[in-house]
DNA sequence: GATGAATGAGATTTCATTCAT
DNA sequence: CATGAATGAAATCTCATTCAT
């Protein structure tokens, strides 16, 4: 009985997986249930079984793609460390969940807007929450002399997601490195920036 | 009869207007030809008499987007000004573009992977060549010893790109600066990034 | 005012002209208005100088495919020769016909009947007065005692015409004679059919 | 589960059917999938459910039209009969067809054109086989000196069947025999012609 | 748990036609 | 004489969704 409910989500996993995968791909408007169906191997009419409407799948979708930042942010904040390893971290998480998760990031980046206000709602208020824990961190450093005293600290936390969501972006275009050195580079770029420091 | 034409274009560049705002808007699949229409005040078949196709008429938009670009750029790099400056007048270009044509722009960012390949091809080039001055700008950078030596220059100009980009994103989050002062923060975080020199 | 009209009427024949071969190459309803407009050079909504409607331009053709058989058949039925070089006439005539004017009658055969009951009764009437002449033709050589005693004469005229009329669908197979002497053999063939005759 | 399959396939043979009728009355470009799907009492739409596209459906009819004639000439060709009979059999077996599938045929004689390359190919093939079978019953009369010495074996191959196909054309001018009676005189026609023996 | 069969609404596109200029 | 600009209606096709089985 656990057991059927325990089988009947890891379906369901799979039905949001062929979703993500295909919204990421063609977007939200672009990619049928047929389609969702045939990446499947079932029906389309049988997808309702696992889902009550097209919306609600985009719904799940996004908020598997914003889900963790949060509680990532929470601990890299908590932790020990010096406040640019914070940024690092940061990054290093950002693109992290990007590799992982993928397809529902995506999804969450080009198609939250599609949801109503009501869905979209719920997903919004997580990403804001996540904007406003790194925006926290860029005060901190400004707060312990770390960044630079003009700082204006919403736009830096922008830029630092902003940054690293447009490698979400890259298909045309991917210069293939390791995701990790991707991270290095642009937390090395957010902290330092390009200019040689006079010695 | 020139006038004819003329009278014709101006027509034609209105339905692309409308088109690129309610592309922009709801995303090209999400925007039906009688949205379009309704906005114009014609009836949806009119359209047709200014675009054989809705897709034509994403192509046109998306050119829109990225028209401009790479002349900008030519114009900068050949400009008698320091490196920086430059850096500087590339992100004033771009957001000032994203100020002048933000639907266009959107629609290029968002919707430019919805067309056929051949279709994509057009603008994709434009794109990479913008993408490659950029490049050439750091490149230049690093060549006189202004910017950091181990700089990855493609990555960086892909950072730059993106990071402007991703002020086109702001609906529902935007700060409500200028986009010069977003400009000139987004500039020096480029180039010098948030850390306090040590002095 | 004459020469006027004169020049008038020059410039509507070459619109059916243009009508009749689009409607032979397409069917009446896969042919376009603008079809017929591009291949004369001229704007969609100009043709409605030339004929008040698509309908009214198929009649027209129409008539044109089936004018001239029923005079011919009078000349050949008063003409001072044999019945079986009537019968040869005959069949000469038709083809030299569909020779001269084979957009006309392809359009006749294939889509008269695309007409409503009105305009089409004008174009059947034609039709079947020639039957009945072709019929009166065979029926004068059983009376003669030329053609078999038993002969079905409707049945007959209606083998003459449809044989004949079907050489107007060779497009993919046609052997390539001169419609002369596919004309002889076709007269050959129906006065004494393929048969070694008993010497 | 094969039940199934038989179930949806005689289905479909009804939607084809209905096609048939509809195309062969007003024509392919004439006939609307509505008023198909009205024949069939169900939604437009739902037609989809049994074919992919209306030329789909289109090549489907033609196929039906032209299927069994080679086959059916393989037979008579085969058949220990006289040559005179084996004409006689072709008529009767082409205008047999004609009786049990008059629509499918009709369309197939009217329609087969606007169908794009690729898919009208198929049913030409198929055509083409058929008319040099014909073609290789005359050759084989001459051969045994049983059809006239000079005989165009194609063009009389061409002849019958033409002379058979006409037959779908009557509409308006049916001489209300029975097929077999038409079969018998236009076999008669082939063999003898019209014209009166010398004794 | 999934399918077969259908639907109703809506999408894009085409077309014959009109009429002021 | 012909065009530019548009229209209204229809055509083909797609889609999310339903529900009996």
């Amino acid at each position: 009985m656990a057991a059927r409910k325990e089988k009947y989500r890891r379906r369901q996993r799979e039905v949001f997986d062929a979703a993500a995968a295909l919204f990421a791909e063609k977007g939200y408007h672009g990619a049928s249930t047929s389609d969702i169906a045939a990446r499947l191997g079932i029906k389309q009419g049988s997808l309702y079984y696992y889902f009550e409407s097209k919306e609600e799948a985009l719904e799940q979708v996004c908020l598997f793609g914003v889900a963790g930042f949060v509680q990532r942010m929470d601990e890299i904040l908590a932790a020990d460390t010096s406040l640019s390893d914070k940024v690092r971290a940061t990054v290093h998480g950002h693109l992290g969940t990007l590799r992982e998760r993928r397809e529902y990031m995506i999804v969450f980046l080009e198609d939250r807007d599609k949801l109503p206000r009501e869905r979209r709602r719920r997903i919004t208020d997580q990403a804001h929450e996540y904007e406003r824990k790194v925006e926290r961190l860029f005060a901190l450093g400004v707060a312990e002399n770390r960044f630079a005293a003009g700082l204006d600290c919403r736009l830096a936390a922008l830029a630092l997601i902003g940054l690293c969501n447009s490698v979400a972006g890259w298909h045309d275009t991917q210069p293939r490195m390791a995701l990790g050195a991707i991270a290095d580079a642009y937390a090395d770029l957010i902290l330092h920036g390009v200019t040689v420091r006079p010695s």
